[in-house]
RNA sequence: GUCCCCAUCGUCUAGUCGGCCUAGGACAUCGCCCUUUCACGGCGGCAACAGGGGUUCGAAUCCCCUUGGGGACGCCA
């Protein structure tokens, strides 16, 4: 039989790290068993669910390389279908009507708090056989059985056991008849052949309820994963007061979609020791035996290590395209600066995101106007104006302005002078990108271009020997 | 509070179902090397089986308890 995953997230909000994480599992999984995964909008609740969530959903699944093989599906079109399963129950006996108010809820559950028990719905409604047309925009609850215990055999925990006694009669369809979370992704479960449900383990508790309707209606049992929880570093659910959590706030950063992918399926999952791992790799290797139990830490740092391994090994030529959409973003243009293949291969090493990348090479295409203060209180000194005045004329007769020949120039100039190295490039450095921080000098003041640099490099004089 | 789940370095984890573990790898961190700054890279250091009982010749690995953490308890999903 075919593996029918599903990825379900609810249009409330962003996709975050951890529906990222889900999606991929559940992605993952269908690739390597050559089965389908059904994408479907859990859009039940009119009131928080948007159009713009969607939209960021679909966007972040695409950018993330994580391809649907049914649907869009969305739950507000299949209210017809959930009326009739609700009906059906209706009908079975396996669900009734409730219409005990919002206030009389909230004080039963008050009180059973106060007695140390857990709050839930004590049953009134259960055998009253309510006259739906006689009480005003009533509930329907689902019956659940009273005696025994669900049992089902989660793939990452194994044996789970819940008593019946410990459920309560779970709402299934509102006062205005839109019916909850816990029926629609049963019925849309059922309907859609799924056969793994891959979800975070904040699911648990739902699962026998789950099972029973299922079991009400008489539907297979699906093969449940339960994927644990990724925390924030404050051991607290990742959530947006945890800075960045949704994929695309990543994607902006500059994180690429394979590094997070890659970083994302090492949460929670491993293959013995091995930390990178390509899709196709990921695809082979995934594995539901291999999920761990407990929920794990989400480290930025090493996400960013991560995004840096992919940096280094990615094609320049797609780099290089990257980095130049980034820079057209902030527009700035390519068309006065150096080839952005020529910049990509000398900085590639030097950045953990594009963004940073980005960051790093403005001086390359546009002037700045201001330099780093602490690159100026290092490096810059009395004498500074001095040197740099005297290798701006080596460097103006330089007439072959390679790499090579800048090297060249700057050697012997050191050498005929007496001084270190780091005394003529530092300055340099700061006058023709702002900061203390580029490549080697010879490559700089290649890339910044002869023009430039010396334009750069009389201006910084005059700047240096007015501020010392 | 009640129910469910979980528990190896600060973090992600290895630990194929007890012995090869004086617990391995990666991130972070510290030191050294490379070096023209910043990086990259190389080498090395620090660092964990939550605690207590069992079972066993032998336990990080099995069982129990305690503790700690997380989740759920909605006419949210």
């Amino acid at each position: 039989m075919q593996t029918v995953t599903r990825f379900p997230p609810s249009p409330t909000g962003d996709l975050h790290i951890g529906g990222a994480r889900t999606a991929l599992f559940n992605w993952l999984y269908a690739r390597k068993t050559g089965g389908r995964m059904v994408l479907r909008i859990e859009d039940t609740d009119r009131a928080r669910s948007t159009r713009k969530a969607v939209d960021t959903i679909l966007e972040s699944m695409k950018w993330m390389g994580l391809t649907w093989d049914q649907g869009v599906y969305y739950q507000t079109e299949r209210m017809d279908r959930y009326r009739d399963v609700i009906r059906q129950l209706l009908d079975q006996g396996r669900a009734y009507h409730c219409s005990c108010s919002k206030e009389r809820l909230a004080r039963i559950r008050e009180a059973q708090r106060e007695r140390g028990e857990k709050p839930r719905y004590d049953g009134y409604c259960r055998d009253r056989e309510l006259d739906p047309g006689a009480c005003e925009s009533p509930v329907v609850r689902f019956r659940n059985p009273l005696q025994g215990s669900v049992v089902f055999n989660d793939a990452v925990r194994d044996k789970v056991e819940f008593a019946n006694h410990e459920l309560d009669d779970l709402v299934i369809a509102r006062s205005d008849g839109i019916p909850t979370y816990n029926l629609t992704a049963v019925v849309d479960d059922m309907d859609m052949g799924v056969t793994h449900v891959i979800r975070g383990a904040d699911h648990i508790n739902n699962t026998p309820r789950q099972i029973n309707i299922l079991e009400a209606l008489g539907a297979p049992l699906p093969v449940y994963v339960h994927v644990p929880l990724i925390l924030a570093e404050d051991g607290q659910r990742l959530s947006k007061r945890h800075g960045a959590a949704s994929v695309l706030e990543y994607r902006d950063m500059g994180i690429l979609p394979s590094a997070l992918l890659n970083y994302l399926v090492r949460l929670g999952w491993s293959h013995g020791d091995q930390e990178i791992f390509d899709v196709d790799e990921m695809i082979e290797l995934f594995d539901i035996d291999k999920i761990n139990k407990a929920p794990a830490t989400f480290d930025p740092d090493k996400l960013l290590w991560m995004n840096q391994q992919y940096i280094l090994a990615m094609d320049p030529a797609l780099l290089a395209r990257e980095i130049s959409k980034r820079l057209n973003q902030r527009g700035i243009g390519l068309s006065n600066g150096p080839r952005m293949g020529d910049v990509i291969e000398i900085v590639r090493k030097r950045a953990q995101t594009l963004e940073e990348m980005t960051d790093g090479i403005l001086y390359l295409y546009t002037d700045f106007d201001q330099y780093d203060p602490q690159s100026v209180d290092k490096h810059i000194n009395s004498a500074t104006s001095g040197i740099l005045s005297l290798v701006l004329t080596e460097l103006e007769a330089l007439e072959d302005w390679t790499g090579a020949e800048i090297h060249r120039i700057i050697q012997s100039f050191v050498a005929g002078q007496g001084i270190r190295f780091p005394e003529v490039a530092q300055p340099l450095r700061i006058a023709v990108s702002g900061s203390a921080a580029t490549p080697s000098i010879d490559q700089t003041l290649w890339l910044v271009g002869k023009d430039r640099s010396l334009r750069r490099i009389e201006k910084a004089i005059r700047l240096f020997s007015k501020t010392i």
